[in-house]
DNA sequence: TTTCGCTTACAGAATGTCCC
DNA sequence: GGGACATTCTGTAAGCGAAA
């Protein structure tokens, strides 16, 4: 076995995930390592090593069941949660110049946006109590945290026992959302709140899971800058790095 | 002669399209 | 699903004329 390339244990999770006829197209094991090859190092789709093929045969599938959903089915299927608090952050990836969208649409509509660092996606996540991914949105990256938090929890099927999150989220229309759903608010007040709330500092203390779940994805360059020009294809990548972070 | 500002051409990358 | 090629985008370098 190659670095970067599947295990035995995680192939056997992916392959009924995966697309193609028998007997046609290519070894879908291969196709896949040559995804991974590609988001773990960063290569250009071009650059990739000859022994997985046709580039561009590679990156057009690759498309294609990013946009049949196959990253994202792979991703929820892996998911065993623990929903007794959940950890929900932000992290920003600077997007490559070729990056820049598709002409037939704009900027903000695939997650691009200016902001400290420049041209660039914030990718918010919700991970369960232990720190694996569950759910994951992609702004502009000069987007705010606390809209996306609403978004975050309604992909999950229950309702968690708590949410952690940093002071950024320490907004009324959250602290709203939580109550609705009977979640405890672990959200430190802002300076600026009259009223200085108390929190669980204990269960906050574990808001460094999430950081950490990012730390484990920008581990991939491919994550750590965004070289897709479509949103759909940048999510598909942190789809398949979070589903494989559960593996491991 | 040098500097500035503008335009143009090109390179390099991901994605789209046609056809099989 | 695959092969070949086209399209579209940004950054950069080169070219050019005007002004200092």
């Amino acid at each position: 076995m190659r670095r970067h390339e599947l295990t035995e244990r995680e192939w056997k999770v992916v392959e009924p995930h995966t697309l193609g006829r028998l007997g046609t197209g290519r070894d879908n094991r291969l196709f896949v390592n040559a995804v991974l090859y590609r988001v773990r190092t960063g290569v250009a789709w071009r650059d990739l090593p000859e022994r997985f093929g046709p580039w561009n045969t590679a990156a057009r599938r690759f498309r294609r069941w990013a946009q049949a959903g196959v990253w994202e089915a792979l991703f929820q299927a892996v998911q065993e949660p623990d929903y007794a608090w959940v950890l929900i952050d932000s992290t920003t990836a600077k997007a490559h110049k070729a990056a820049a969208g598709p002409k037939k649409s704009t900027p903000a509509a695939e997650a691009l946006g200016r902001s400290r660092g420049g041209f660039c996606t914030k990718v918010h996540a919700v991970v369960d109590a232990l720190g694996n991914g569950l759910h994951l949105v992609l702004t502009p990256g000069q987007a705010a945290d606390s809209p996306q938090l609403p978004v975050l929890l309604a992909a999950l099927p229950e309702s968690p026992g708590a949410v952690v999150a940093d002071k950024a989220y320490d907004t009324n229309a959250v602290l709203d959302t939580l109550a609705q759903q009977q979640a405890e608010a672990v959200i430190p007040p802002k300076a600026t709140r009259l009223d200085q709330r108390g929190y669980d500092d204990n269960l906050y203390a574990d808001r460094n899971k999430v950081e950490r779940f990012f730390g484990r994805l920008k581990e991939a360059r491919g994550f750590a800058t965004r070289y897709e020009k479509t949103a759909s294809s940048f999510l598909a990548v942190a789809h398949l790095l979070a589903a494989l972070d559960w593996m491991r």
